[in-house]
RNA sequence: GGCGACGUACCCAAGUGGUAAGGGAGAGGUCUGCAAAACCUUUAUUCAGCGGUUCGAAUCCGCUCGUCGCCUCCA
């Protein structure tokens, strides 16, 4: 089976293979820090860590490298408009970045580079665009690469320069450009600046946007490497831009795989600050919803399929996860002893496969997903039958563990039932047993009512009650 | 104006030529003291509409309707 992602160059599926044998090189454009992130944002970042968990899945080293953007206009705008300094600012949000990636149980890039602690590689490469003719110092000492010095501009967003309309949202005489395409790939310093500016010898200023992303990715990855992913607005310009500025400084072609995810929208609707409905993480939660509900409701639509969050929609992801967790219950309570069976062998092999053909297939989490809860009928059957073995339990256990390490529901760390109980809790199934043996069933209802006010559901089977809690609880035993 | 995407059940969502996955919700049933969980059955003769190609179309082509995206710093 062969690896093959949708490529927005060529807007195909394309096999996948890396430049270097078993590594994979990867950037994925990361935040820009003005704001806490909203769930949107991290649909996109969500994907990306499918992605390199997918392909550690199939055995390759990933170098994954995640910018995080702390200066430009809106950086710079609301840290003066706080009075504080852009460090203290930009470090704010980027703290909380970290922390939701870890609520979203988000594995680390191997490399976070800041735009701020980049600026010297950029002015190399600037320089080296200026003197081979690419950029231009306009009349307001801005630096502006000039696009139509680069033949594929374009190639990216499939468009034609010519027939972009010109001025449809940024004003004509924003800056002083020889053409309305060019882009700044230095902003010379004013006083809205304030103290944020570099010395250097391209004049008193600061980086423009789209540069920061083609030093610090080719810095860490080489001039050309395997993937880079973003969100789909970022297609054009910025990814555009990336390509112009690389490909004209190294010559060589820049990425070999663009892979773009397309957005969150909510209720249906464009997340907009108008409509009032870009949440974060922390809205999320005070919605009554937990961040793995949403990390399910990401992958359980394609990437490139628009996702909609609604109460629906996460109340269904809650109860997709509780049947999941409970299913993993189920099996390690599962005490049948003798040899493994054939079937389940067979059938956990023939899963697996079918596990690795969805996600080989541009990353179809979804068709990924539908096998998992195919094997999850499948085998609780088999334990309605009676017929699973304690050995079979834990291959079964073990195969959804390997694909949870893609998919990163944390079924893993699900609480086992042989968790303690407080004191009191116990005394309670204790009583509630003995009324059940004197078949008071008035009494054992009372308690089982009581306890489910403190957040402990019992569920009574052949081998004796169960409990488990209402809010899940995971436990770090990875 | 240019380029492009999408429209599958009550909701979400796979499926790109071989006769409609999966999740949620609803209904009925098995099990259970009851409940919960689990399992079984059930809910699209049909994939926005109309034509065409084909032995065969949700899938390919054309048109129509509808929704949406990008077109210069938004994931």
């Amino acid at each position: 089976m062969a690896l093959r992602f949708f490529n927005t160059l060529s807007r195909e599926k394309e096999e996948f293979t890396p430049l270097s044998q078993g590594t994979v090189r990867m950037y994925t454009c990361g935040p820009t820090v003005y704001n806490y992130a909203h769930i949107g944002n991290y649909r996109t970042y969500a994907f990306e860590d499918l992605l390199r968990r997918y392909l550690k899945f199939k055995g390759f080293r990933v170098v994954q490298v995640m910018n995080i953007t702390d200066i430009d206009d809106k950086t710079i705008r609301d840290s003066q408009a706080e009075g504080i300094s852009l460090a203290e600012f930009t470090g704010r949000y980027t703290e909380a970045f970290f922390q939701d990636l870890d609520s979203l149980f988000m594995e680390r890039a191997e490399h976070y580079p800041r735009a701020t602690e980049h600026v010297p590689e950029m002015v190399a490469i600037i320089e080296d665009l200026m003197q081979k003719g690419y950029a231009y110092k306009g009349e307001d000492q801005c630096i502006y690469y000039d696009i139509s010095k680069f033949k594929d501009y374009g190639n990216l967003a499939h468009m034609v320069v010519e027939d972009l309309k010109i001025g449809a949202r940024v004003a004509h005489d924003e800056y002083e450009k020889e053409h309305a395409g060019d882009f700044a790939l230095w902003k010379a310093w004013d006083e809205q600046d304030g103290p944020v500016f570099w010395e250097t010898s391209l004049g008193k200023g600061r980086p423009g946007w789209h540069i920061e992303c083609s030093a610090m990715s080719m810095k860490y990855l080489g001039g050309s490497f395997d993937i880079h992913t973003g969100g789909v607005d970022n297609i054009f310009p910025h990814h555009q831009n990336e390509i112009a500025q690389s490909e004209a400084h190294t010559g060589c072609p820049f990425v070999r795989y663009w892979l773009h995810a397309e957005h969150l929208i909510v209720d249906g609707r464009k997340m907009s600050k108008s409509l009032g409905n870009t949440y974060t993480l922390r809205e999320v939660r005070e919605q009554g919803f937990s961040p793995l509900a949403l990390r399910y409701l990401y992958i359980s639509s394609h990437y490139r399929s628009r996702v909609n969050y609604t109460q629906e929609s996460m109340e269904a992801s809650e109860k997709a996860l509780v049947r999941l967790r409970d299913f993993l219950v189920r099996l390690s309570d599962i005490s049948k002893g003798g040899p493994p069976s054939k079937e389940i062998e067979g059938l956990t092999k023939a899963r697996n496969d079918s596990f690795a053909e969805a996600m080989d297939d541009d990353l179809n989490s979804p068709q990924a997903v539908a096998v998992l809860f195919e094997l999850v009928r499948e085998v609780n059957t088999d334990i309605d039958k009676e017929l699973l073995t304690r050995e079979d339990a834990s291959r079964v256990r073990d195969l959804i563990f390997s694909w949870d390490n893609v998919l990163g529901l944390q079924l893993s760390r699900v609480a086992p039932s042989d968790e303690m109980l407080p004191h009191e809790i116990e005394a309670l199934m204790e009583k509630r047993k003995e009324a059940r043996r004197r078949r008071d069933w008035n009494e054992a209802d009372a308690i089982r009512d009581e306890l489910k006010k403190r957040g402990v559901l019992l569920e009574d089977g052949p081998a004796g009650t169960r409990w488990k809690k209402a809010e899940p609880t995971l436990v770090d035993n990875k």
